[in-house]
DNA sequence: GTGCAAAACATCGTATACAATCTTGCCGCC
DNA sequence: GGCGGCAAGATTGTATACGATGTTTTGCAC
């Protein structure tokens, strides 16, 4: 089934082959696999995947254009390395916009919806419970498709295409700036906020999604790294 | 001292020329030199601007990521065409993020960003007397910019790059359903904006700026077209 | 005359080739 | 021995070429 609704979503899949290389090279930034600051050069990526230069180049813009990859002219492309001030941005972004979507999406919410938010919760139970890097990247990913599947429900695309741009971001900063072991989000606070919209308590909800944010902020140590370019290289 | 600022953004300029291809397409369609549904070709845009075809469709993706152009595979590049769908949405996205921008605009606003307001303003104001296309256009963009430097003075780039986006297709939006002749923004509710954020009655200026956008939505008439796809070919 | 089919055309999708720019290592000179 | 310039290598920037796909037109059969 999870097959068949990625299918619906991709349509007649394929599209254009720069699409499929973004989206997994995307995926391996938000799963962690990617580092921030390694290096993308054309050439590797348009090996790595069979296709020619041209279509890493369409595939490294396109995330350049998310934010999730850098691009420095005549340089090359890299992961993105957020900055402590970006991160913080990135939050506070998320602060503004995702209330506003929790209310939309409570006004939307149907049965079926709950439902599949709460199967999204039992899976991230499991493999929080799980050991092993795949369960962690795993994990990773569904916390996010938590607060995705919000917007989703909330039937604004233009507000879901967002909340992915910042969900993907929102990573790369937890990579960088994490301290605690939770990976991302803490798990029973994703379920309070789903009791807090079944029990049309909208004001609780979005408290508690303005909590939930602020908590995942809070794991972070955003201090100042003194301006080090050289730094990065370390970083390898 | 605005050519400073613009350069510094601007940084060494040039960047990679399809950046600056994307911006003359941008600022043609939201100035509505360019009608929705145009065709874009690849070749057309690329003998127009004296490049290859390949610094053209790099342009155009880059649109086409922000929605202000739609390409459809194998078949081409056209001004996007919002539907009346697409249409609420981005209204949506508005009022959701608007007011949040304005709360945190309010906090950093400094003396020198309200007279920069004002000035906007009072441009805005004697675009809106004269006559003639250059003046209206020039008066769109104006009436653009108001929101766009209350994003700016928020410190949050990534709203900011997020309300570009939002100004721009409502401009295409605007040009598509819109009745009045009144181009876009009530003058006045702008400056009764600022004049909120001056007294510090933040709770009014976001009633006001919410007041605003529900006008500028009221002024469009959103009724399905029916599905003709001819229609399209008419407005070539 | 109408409808279908096939070919010609136009346009995009992708690959390859060449030019420009930056980095890096080397060598001579001070 | 250190510093500066120069040249080689690597990487990106841009253009052109060829193949794939869709659209239109034309011609033939009914």
């Amino acid at each position: 089934m999870k097959s068949a609704a990625k299918a619906q979503q991709a349509e007649d899949s394929a599209e254009t082959g720069a699409q499929q290389i973004r989206d997994a090279i995307r995926e391996a930034i938000v799963e962690r696999r990617l580092s921030p600051g390694t290096k993308l050069s054309e050439s590797d990526v348009g090996n790595l995947f069979n296709v020619s230069r041209t279509l890493a180049r369409a595939a490294l813009q396109a995330l350049s254009y998310e934010g999730l990859v850098s691009v420095e002219k005549n340089r090359g492309a890299f992961v993105a390395y957020p900055s402590p001030d970006e991160a913080r941005q990135i939050f506070s972004a998320r602060r503004l916009v995702e209330p506003g979507i929790l209310r939309e999406a409570a006004a939307r919410i149907t049965p079926d919806d709950i439902i599949h938010l709460r199967q999204l919760l039992l899976e991230e139970g499991r493999l929080m419970s799980e050991r092993g890097q795949t369960a962690r990247r795993a994990e990773i990913k569904a916390s996010g498709d938590f607060h995705l599947k919000l917007a989703l429900i909330s039937g604004n695309s233009i507000m879901q295409r967002f909340m992915e741009e910042l969900v993907a971001r929102s990573s790369l900063v937890i990579a960088l700036y994490g301290q605690s072991t939770a990976s991302s989000c803490g798990h029973s606070e994703h379920g309070d906020i789903i009791s807090a919209i079944e029990a049309d308590e909208l004001d609780r909800a979005c408290q508690l999604m303005l909590h939930h944010i602020a908590h995942i902020e809070a794991d972070l140590d955003l201090r100042e790294r003194k301006s080090l370019g050289l730094k990065e290289a370390f970083e390898l």
